[in-house]
DNA sequence: ATAATAAGACACTTAATGGTGTCATGTCAA
DNA sequence: TTGACATGACACCATTAAGTGTCTTATTAT
């Protein structure tokens, strides 16, 4: 049996600085077509459109056609899972955690 | 020039769940000993030996000889940089954001 | 002193990643 | 209706990543 294998990774999209960097851009427009977020690198379309669709399947991002043109927006509710994996870790960092713990060992 | 290229990137870092695993443990006790790590997964001791490498260099983790043993412990302050990246979207993903683009759209 | 243990350092393999270029197709504009 | 544009779908390539095994060295325990 195949497992279609639909991983939905959303650390690893957001592990690579040009999908950072696509996020920031659907973040500050509503919709933007597929040649509008090229023109902001350096790389050609068809390398965009792969990063697009790594942002797709972690479903960080919603694509439709509108003419011969495909709009992508950002849907950020993924980035949920994250927040929620660092709150863990958050009071290990966090100066106040750190005296405490001080206080302990003492 | 050669530049050393010490990237130091906790995206990168955190985007494995062999890492996070690692970084879990490490959480759950002060000081942990590669071996004693090792013994969690069932990939090599080489492997989980690189992939510490990978989170010293982000600075999540550091080390120190101690006898014939090397002894890990967590540095967590780095995953603040994910967080302050994450906080910039987080409007885009509350509920309230979602509610209130609504109201500003009709 | 010797054997067992812990880990560093390599060399190596396989698979995944990030990029390219090209061709085919649907859509818009003149 | 013809040409330009936007994209999808491939095939392809180079580099990196993730794992393995082996050899060596330092340290501990018997």
């Amino acid at each position: 049996m195949i497992t279609t294998d639909q991983e939905r990774d959303v650390f690893v999209a957001i592990a690579d600085p040009t999908r950072r960097k696509l996020i920031r851009l659907l973040a500050g427009s509503e919709e933007l077509a597929l040649y509008e977020l090229t023109a902001h690198f350096q790389m050609g379309r068809t390398a965009v459109s792969k990063h697009l669709a790594i942002l797709k399947e972690a479903d960080l991002v919603r694509n439709r056609k509108i003419g011969r043109e495909t709009r992508y927006r950002l849907n950020a509710a993924p980035l949920q899972e994250v927040k929620d994996w660092l709150s863990f870790y958050e009071e290990f960092w966090t100066e106040r955690a750190a005296i405490l713990k001080d206080i302990l060992e003492e």
